[in-house]
RNA sequence: GCGGCGGUGGCGGAAUGGCAGACGCGAUCGGCUCAAAACCGAUUGCCCGCAAGGGCGUGUGGGUUCGACUCCCACCCGCCGCACCA
């Protein structure tokens, strides 16, 4: 409530009456963000239209901050791309069509002035206000009143489809084309929307797909002036969306690349007063107001004498009253308490009536990452020097169906908030990884669909340690997976049996008795090359593991793999290897587990060493044993794989290439044949390339 | 239509331009057991071969390279986003 005061303050928060979308099942109205393909992103609902007075977030004013700084934050680039998409910036010209009959005048936004000279007509949506009022005395009243109401009383579902019939009817009226003073017909037709630009197009049809469909259907002149690739003036191949020298137009502009003309006849536009340059964005005011219950009370009262008062901070926060009854109804329920609503004008004492509606749960969303840095603090939202150690967030985590509700949301609230000095960064989430969604059969759960698993009803069965390590190993986490029972015992197994070795060398190992005892010497009569296999391993497992957790690569798939292979070993080696070399490579892939499996690592930890696995650093590979001196090099005979030799890590080029010519497969392949080449990488491969 | 991501065994998936298929699942055979489960061992891309070995193989077709799952071009398929945005 203090935020929302903040920025009514600033001028960033208002009310006003508007076309808004509004869910018929919820009875509740809601931002375009939460309308997907034209239903409530909640319940589904196809949503409907209504001109309610609501309360909107001025985000629109920060379109091109939210647009820019997408560069300093290492988002994925399909969110960003969503973002882009979302914010809709285009850059263009308003320019003034009048109707001389009615002394009328109708801006429109274009992208392509440059076409001007080729408007040819002009086309409203049908809820633009003044459509009846021009249809009005010219004989085409019932015409346009019939269409409207066909327009308006289609879905949103069907409106919006590209590939639809162009429909649309006269208004009996012309509007003259600034740059020529020629008077095109005006049109009303279902393919403008009035919720984009001035809910009125100039159109051209021979440079617009769209305009050229409907010119066709109507039979209107179709005039090209842009030449096409091959030099076409005339009407070959259009309609043409791409650049080119301007024809037909004006001795002044005729000639010109169309690019150039361009900014040329947007100054000449403004210099006439009849339109100027200008930015379209497709971002609409955030609509916050809810006509529901839970919701966090917007805190203004409207007294009659002094309009719309905030409550003062000293009487935050408004708490919700007591109802009987919370569903929703098509006003707030919280209307219906009366004794709450009806109180005290804040500024004259006056009577005055609150604010019923709530604020959308985006709202919340948008600051609690703020909060959660200075949760206990019951004087303020948060303490800015508390924030200034703890913000901006590092590494965010979501999904992304949060790409342009929260993540859009959230970013507008830093910007808003930093700019009335209540924070000292510009961007809440520095880098952002979305995760991928967990499918069953190939499915998203849902509770409709019964393939709901229970996260429950696995940690009672398998624990918590093969619930979680199941879920990083299931595959890269920036996709989709699908679960698997099968895969999940699968990891079961694999936790009970590195358990179970380790419990089993620990009975056998001297450091359990004596924890902290001198390691090193060999426990049993056993060693030498298993001792040794082990000991590499285990530094492999280091590394790798290690690897795969840094960076922001997230890698947990591999890394468990990487621990169930050293695991393996260990199991493969038992009979061969020390109990002391056992212990110590078990010890370090309980280590690298501890992160996935925690409890059952730990254990395993502390049998083995008589340590508190969280008490110790984090394992680190001998670098002396991640490279052994001696190495396998494949033997290559034209790129095919014939046969593999051990080598000196540093053995010279010629080494490598002698040893791999006197492998017997090699042989084979080189006997009669002409050496034209030998590609030798070191401590890897040897090629030859014969004819 | 535009943009993004992806396509590798029976399945999930591994591979800084250098041994394709790590790891897991499943399957087959064997051990243990009165028996089963659990556990342990072996095999497991396809084709030919007793074997040694050979051929084929990462959606399709081309290209670059000594060498391509990886880089380039064109195309097909799937998923996601946007879509009559002027």
């Amino acid at each position: 409530q203090w935020i929302f005061l903040e920025l009514l303050r600033a001028g960033l928060a208002y009310r006003q009456q508007a076309a808004v979308k509004w869910c018929p099942h919820d009875a509740t109205v809601l931002a375009n963000e939460q309308v997907i393909d034209g239903r409530c992103e909640r319940c589904g609902t196809e949503v409907e239209v209504r001109q309610l007075e609501q309360w909107f977030l001025r985000i629109t004013d920060y379109a091109d901050r939210l647009l820019d700084d997408l560069d300093q934050i290492a988002w994925p680039e399909h969110v960003k791309t969503m973002q882009r998409n979302w914010i809709g910036r285009s850059e263009g010209a308003e320019v003034v069509f009048r109707c001389e009959e009615l002394g009328l005048n109708y801006p429109v936004f274009t992208t392509r002035p440059d076409t001007l000279f080729g408007a040819t007509f002009f086309v409203m949506a049908p809820e633009h206000p003044d459509v009846l009022r021009l249809a009005a005395g010219t004989g085409h009243e019932s015409e346009v009143a019939d269409y409207i109401n066909r327009a308006l009383a289609g879905s949103n579902d069907q409106r919006g489809a590209a590939e639809r019939e162009k429909t649309g009817v006269p208004l009996g009226r012309t509007v003259t084309n600034p740059v020529n003073g020629a008077p095109i017909p005006v049109y009303v037709a279902d393919y403008v929307l009035m919720e984009y630009g001035t809910g009125a197009i100039m159109a051209v049809p021979a440079h617009d797909e769209r305009d050229f469909a409907f010119a066709r259907t109507y039979d209107l002149p179709i005039r090209r002036v842009i030449a096409g690739p091959d030099g076409e003036t005339g009407e070959q191949a259009l309609p043409y969306t791409g650049d080119g020298p301007l024809v037909n137009s004006h001795p002044d502009f005729d000639g010109l690349q169309n690019r150039q003309a361009l900014q040329r006849i947007v100054a000449w536009l403004r210099d006439e007063g009849q339109g100027e340059a200008s930015v379209n964005y497709r971002l609409r005011d955030w609509l916050i107001s809810r006509q529901r219950y839970w919701g966090c009370p917007i805190p203004v009262v409207y007294c009659e004498g002094c309009g719309t008062v905030p409550v003062p901070a000293e009487h935050l926060p408004v708490v919700l009253p007591d109802v009987r009854d919370y569903a929703p109804k098509g006003r707030s329920p919280l209307a219906a308490a009366e004794d709450w609503v009806s109180t005290e004008c804040p500024s004259c004492g006056g009577p005055g009536r609150r604010e019923t509606d709530t604020m959308d749960t985006f709202v919340d969303s948008s600051w609690y990452f703020l909060r959660y840095c200075d949760a206990g603090n019951d004087t303020a939202a948060w303490d800015p020097t508390v924030l200034a150690s703890w913000m901006p967030v590092d590494q965010y985590i979501g999904g992304v169906e949060h790409a342009i509700l929260h993540l859009m949301y959230a970013r507008f609230f830093t910007k808003a908030l930093a700019d009335l000095g209540h924070l000292g960064f510009q961007e809440p989430f520095r880098a952002l990884f979305t995760q991928g969604m967990i499918t069953k059969d190939g499915a998203k759960m849902s509770k409709s669909r019964g393939n709901v698993v229970s996260p429950m009803a696995i940690v009672e069965r398998y624990g918590a340690d093969t619930a979680r390590a199941y879920i990083l190993f299931i595959g890269p986490p920036d996709q989709d997976a699908d679960w698997s029972d099968e895969g999940m015992e699968g990891v079961h197994r694999f936790l009970a049996r590195l358990w179970r070795l380790a419990a089993e060398t620990a009975q056998r190992s001297p450091a359990a008795a004596a924890p902290g005892a001198s390691r090193g010497s060999p426990g049993g009569g056993a060693g030498g090359e298993a001792d040794s296999e082990l000991a590499r391993k285990a530094a492999w497992a280091i590394d790798k593991v290690t690897g795969d957790l840094s960076g922001r690569r997230f890698a947990f798939n591999t890394a468990i793999a990487a621990i169930m292979e050293l695991t393996n070993v260990c199991s493969r080696l038992r009979e061969q290897a020390s109990v002391t070399a056992q212990a110590d490579a078990l010890a370090a892939a309980a280590s690298l587990l501890f992160p996935f499996a925690p409890h059952v690592a730990a254990d395993a930890y502390d049998r083995l060493t008589g340590q508190r696995v969280w008490e110790q650093p984090w394992p680190v590979a001998d670098p002396a044993l991640l490279h052994s001196d001696s190495v396998e090099i494949v033997c290559q005979v034209n790129g095919r794989v014939r046969d593999r030799v051990r080598a000196d890590r540093d053995a010279s080029g010629e080494e490598l290439a002698q040893l791999c010519r006197e492998a017997p497969n090699v042989r084979a392949h080189l006997d009669g044949r002409e050496l034209v080449k030998e590609v030798v990488v070191p401590a890897k491969l040897v090629n030859f390339v014969v004819r």
